[in-house]
This record gives C-alpha cells, structure tokens and sequence, in this order.
DNA sequence: GATATCTATAGGTTATACTTATAGACAGAT
DNA sequence: ATCTGTCTATAAGTATAACCTATAGATATC
C-alpha cells in the first residue's frame, strides 16, 4: 500500500470517472487503473464497481476512502509541520549561558529574537562555564554563551564581540578620583590592592588571576563570593577592588555601587563566543539565535 | 514523503543506528542513508543527528517519528479492517425478496448464515417482483430472491432450486376427500372452480393465471388479494380453491387453515434464483450469501 | 598505532510506475 | 441498426528510482 494509491483512490471516489481523475492528478488513465488493480489485489478486495458507464463506491471502498482520507490529511499536517520548522515559522532553542553575562547579555537579545521568530521556543540554562561546555558538548544545549579560551576541544564557536575588563574601586577610592582627571589605571598598579573576586570554579575568578600574574603580582584576595553582584556591592562599601566584565559595568543594579574605570592599554578583555557541537548540525532556529546574538552585542559593544 | 520512508526512519528513530536499523528492515545499510538523505532535503529539514559514534533525534526529528508513527498505525489499521472484509470476517450484504416467498425461506437461512459468518450485515428488502428487478439491476441490493423468468435482462442469477406448486382447497371440497384416497387432481379439472387470486402485479398472480390458461381455461377469479395469508384464509372458509408455492403451503399461520394438495403430472413448478446485476462483482460476503442460500433451499426442497 | 565499526558516496542492476497505442464494452445519435 | 464518442482494461516499451555491492572516510576501542 502505498500513499500514492491512497491519493489516486480518493480522486476517483471524488470524480466517479478514471478519465477525468487522472487528468486531475496528470497521470495518464492506464496508469491509474493499474495502479488500483494493484492495490485491490493487494488488499484483496473490490473498492470500485465499474463499467464503461459507471463508477461507484464498494461497501470495502466506502470504509478505505473513510480512512485513507484521514490518513492522507494527517500526512499532510506532517509535511505542513516540518515545513514550518524549516522556515522557522516553528522551532526550538536551547541556549545554556554563564549567569553573571548572560543575565546582562540576553535581556537583550531575547526580545529581538522573539519579535522576528515569534513560534520558536527559547529555553534558557544557567550554568557554570566548564558545566556549559559538558553540556553543549553532549548536545543538551544547541548552543552556549561563553568566552575564550574553551577547554573542550570537541566546541566549535563563533565570536560575538570583544569584551572589554573594567576596574571596580570604591567610590571614594584616590583612583577613582585620579580616572575623573583623564588618568587611565594600569593593572599593575593594583599588585597592593585588597582583592574581592568570585570563587573557584566560576571562569571569570581565573582569568581575574590570570591577568593579574600576567602584570607581575599575585593578587591580595581578602573576600570571595559566589555572586558577582555581592563582589560589586563589597567594592562599592570600600572592602577591595575588583574586575569586571564590561557589560556588567554598565548597568549596575544594586544601590552599592562602586565605580567603574576603564583600564590602561594594553585593556584586557574577554572574547564572547557562542560554542556548539563541532560537526553538528544546527537548526535554522539555533542559526537565527546566533545572527540575532551577533547582531545585538556588536550593537552593545558600539556604545 | 512515502510510507516507505516514514518506516525507516521509526526503525532509525528504535535502533539509534543505520546498520542494525537496515537489518531489521531487510535492506542494506546504503539504501536506508539514501532513503533518509532524500527525506530529510524533501522536507528541507535534519531529522537525525549524526556522525560515526551517535545517532540521536533532533527537535524536528521527534515531532516527525511521533505523527509518522500515528499514519503508520492508521495505514495498519485500514489494511486490518480490508483484509477482514476480504476474509469474510465483517461485510455487508442487501438482500430483496418477494414478500410472500422470503417470509418463509429466509428465516431458514438467515440462523445458518449468522452462525457461520456472525459479522457480516444483512439487509433485508422486500418489494413485488418488479420492483426488486429495478433495486438489483440499479444496484439497490446485491442480490435478490426472484422466481424465473426475470424481465431484466441485464440480471444473471443462480439457481436455487425447484419449487412446487400445490393447489389449496376448502376442508370439506370433495377434491380433498379424494386426494386423500390418493389421486392426485389435474389443473384442468379446475376449469369451473372460483379461484381467490393475488392482485395483479406479484408475480405469483401472473403464474397461476398462466398455469389455467396452459391447461385449457381461463380462471373464474371471485376474489383477490394483495396478501397471501388472506387468499389461503378465504379458501379455508369455503370460497373457492387457489394455487400456492410449495413451501408457503408447508407451514400455515393462520386457523383459517386449507387443504393443500399435489397436483397431478406435469407437476407445476417455479424455479427459485438469486439474482444479480450481471457482469456485478459480487462481495465474497455476497458469495458466501448465496452458498448459504442455495444449500439451506435444496435441504428444504428434499424435505 | 592497528583494528573494528559506523555512516556516506559511487556505480551498476533491477523493479516498477510511467508512457502511448489499442482493444473491447457500452450509450446515445443518426 | 449502425455509427460515433467515451469509458476502462490490456499490451509493450521507457524512464525513474530503489536497490545492491564495493569502498571511502571518520571515529571509537584495543
């Protein structure tokens, strides 16, 4: 039984003439007969009573046009459905995020995507940065916002921007006052600096290290915290200085808040990728995410 | 899309693995990546991701193998329920008759028929001759219980049997009182009888008309009925004698009972068919009908 | 680093749905 | 009654496409 013959018996219940129902489905008319013999000798059973001058229904052609109608319409859906995903009229995302950036990154992002793509689903998955590569590696998210470098090399990424690293000093802090006279900081400027930083674990507490080391000290950290908005607000209340991404800079949330400076050449900064499976496919959803993703950090970062 | 391709890719969908996959379906594993490849740029969509170590479902994948397994189901069912019309196991079958004739044989073939095939649906129909002729040549019914000749001419039938035709007459007619001694009456002795006919129109009417005139005379007809019971009841109240089918004759309903008697050499008989618009495919329910109806009729006939 | 196992591709064969041409049955018109 | 047009079925050949085997290329495992 095939869905063609399925289609073929339908148009000649509809039309109760071989002639004309094979014009309708371009077919010449003895490739129509055959193929219903076929199918009738298959089934073992008549569908049609026929002569030269009439056509009609079976009792067993009434029951197969009954169902095979309904098989054809729920093909039909089918076929609709996976066109709709194709055309990401339809779809879904997973997208894993580090929480300190993605908290300040996909606000912005979401409603752009959502506006354009309204029927494909987003769902969003906070994790630490190593947790995320995992993830994205097994293929439990379609994609994950990270920065360089990745350590699992099985990751293929594409860049979204540049992100450049602030300064965060009490507000009171000389300075913040130095940086009001045009003065950029430089990073080693800070070697006797009380540090406030995230724990181990979170990718940012690393390359906060790191950075310091490459300047020629090992920072003085006096406090740690898993939160990075708990670190700003400890900055803020005069307890150290700290680094920070600078898209977290710009938009402080809590009433402590420190001040922010943009350091000496040569800046540090982080690049922010989204990394996905190497090799794997993606969805047009998971290919439109990224675009949209591009498009608004290179926004972000113009400002 | 094919039916076909739907199959694959559920065994895909339960193996996770092309090559196990093509085993099962009796195939070699090229055909089945082939048949996917085809699919999945069809639908303009990736079902399965995959490389050499995995094989797993994308977002669309799954929303495919969940409605492919539903028509898959459906196509299963359809071919159920034709293979049970083709095995005889449910089907439908109209059947006319006369009235007087199918109220006596029918209920003897009808238990036989059930019993053996308890799914298959009958439909009674009962009409004067004429017009069972029109309901069976336009298809109305599938078959029909007549008496030859039949007007139509585009109608085949089968032979079901011979039937005879007794003569009934009062209890007290002296014609009863010798037919007891063991001669049998000759129609032509009828000659000045008052005969209780059918009306015109049924075809025994005609017949019994046509038997007298065979035998040299015209019958004095003193009364007519549309019914039979009431033709046998007048004749059992002394008003005149009439012609019966044998197997009416067998079994009177009424207390208003006549004699019935044998009719002398040549034996007036009609022959019972079931007929059939000719060149009709005929339902192997309708077949087995007519089998059933032609054993039940010649186990009667021997009685 | 060798081996086994996976999916994809290449190339050729076979099955089959398609085509046109035509037969044969019937209905309606001349 | 014969002719004509129209119907479905059959015959024979062609073209599509599903299939096969062989093998490439990638990855996991020993």
């Amino acid at each position: 039984m095939e869905l063609r013959q399925l289609q073929y018996t339908l148009q000649i219940a509809a039309e109760r003439n071989f002639s004309r129902a094979a014009d309708k489905l371009h077919i010449a008319q003895p490739s129509l007969s055959q193929q219903l013999s076929k199918l009738e000798k298959e089934l073992g059973v008549l569908l049609f009573q026929r002569n030269t001058s009439s056509v009609e229904l079976t009792h067993a052609g009434e029951k197969f046009v009954e169902q095979a109608q309904a098989i054809i319409d729920a093909v039909e859906l089918l076929r609709q459905e996976m066109s709709d995903i194709s055309q990401l009229r339809t779809g879904r995302v997973v997208v894993g995020s580090m929480p300190i950036t993605g908290a300040h990154l996909l606000p912005h992002v979401l409603p752009v995507f959502k506006s354009k793509y309204a029927e494909v689903e987003i769902t969003l998955l906070e994790d630490s940065s190593m947790n995320l590569e995992k993830l994205t590696a097994s293929g439990q998210t379609d994609l994950s916002l990270l920065s360089l470098p990745l350590e699992i090399p099985t990751l293929a990424y594409e860049v979204l921007g540049e992100e450049r690293i602030d300064l965060a000093v009490p507000p009171e802090h000389p300075l913040a006052a130095r940086s009001a006279q045009g003065i950029r900081t430089s990073l080693h400027e800070l070697k006797n600096e009380p540090f406030i930083v995230l724990k181990e674990g979170q990718g940012f507490r690393k390359m906060t290290v790191e950075l310091c080391r490459e300047a020629g000290f090992e920072p003085q950290i006096v406090f740690e915290s898993n939160n990075m908005e708990t670190v700003q607000s400890l900055v803020a209340t005069g307890m150290g200085v700290t680094l920070v991404p600078h898209f977290i800079a710009r938009a402080p949330r809590s009433e402590f808040v420190p001040v922010y400076l943009p350091l000496a050449d040569p800046v540090p900064s982080r690049t922010l990728v989204v990394a996905y499976r190497r090799g794997r496919y993606l969805s047009r959803a998971a290919e439109a995410f990224i675009e949209t993703f591009k498009a608004t950090v290179a926004g972000l970062a113009d400002e």
